[in-house]
DNA sequence: TTATATCATCGTAATATTGCGATATATGAT
DNA sequence: ATCATATATCGCAATATTACGATGATATAA
């Protein structure tokens, strides 16, 4: 992108976008909802599942990781992925912030 | 950015994907805080609220208004913007779904 | 009509993202 | 030690994003 002014936001607005901005690619909204999906903790078999290359599914899951929506424990020679919790309320709060509530008939 | 492989994912993946993209920039974020903050409609004074001229807030609004995020009406010689509430409900129902709300003590 | 105000669009330069092959690193097995 | 497996990182090419000035389009006012 070009060059975005990051020093004139306050902090937060900056966290709301970066972790938007990770959930702002298909493949990383299938690779979270894939593991959703599983019933325990799942490693890299997310590879299999994604019709993209071995290399380009790590870069993702370091963005994801790099934003906490992930997280990752090495087990062996695999590394174990799941969905971090601790993120969501956070978007949750945001998300309910600039719902129009009060539903000030605007722009009728 | 590079190639994104849009046509193996499906229909929602690609939405949700291109709603947290929009939603993944700063100065989009700040715009739409900012409307929320208003009682009533605001029009051109974003420009005068943030640190961008008045062709990059149009180029966000733009894209703010093609994933249906915010709404414009003209009004005189002035756009009357404001939010839609109408995709918050689908991106709510996503964050639930991939929340571990089972929570299987996972990557513990 | 002319001028002014408001917003959109074009064109361009700078920078970021995406994807992949190739390679590096690390663990476990033989 | 050697090999196989799993994941991360590098380097590149292709493409997308961001920002801005300049310009265009449209509506109101004088």
């Amino acid at each position: 992108m070009g060059i975005t002014k990051t020093e004139t936001y306050t902090d937060q607005t900056l966290k709301l976008a970066s972790i938007f901005k990770a959930l702002g690619h298909p493949a990383r909204i299938a690779i979270l909802e894939f593991l959703a999906q599983q019933s325990s903790c799942i490693c890299g078999d997310i590879v299999a599942e994604l019709p993209l290359s071995q290399a380009s599914i790590s870069r993702h899951l370091v963005e994801l990781k790099a934003v906490g929506l992930i997280k990752g424990t090495i087990s062996g020679t695999s590394v174990c992925y799941c969905i971090n919790e601790t993120q969501f309320p956070f978007l949750e709060t945001f998300i309910k912030q600039i719902q129009p509530s009060n539903s000030q008939t605007c722009c009728s």
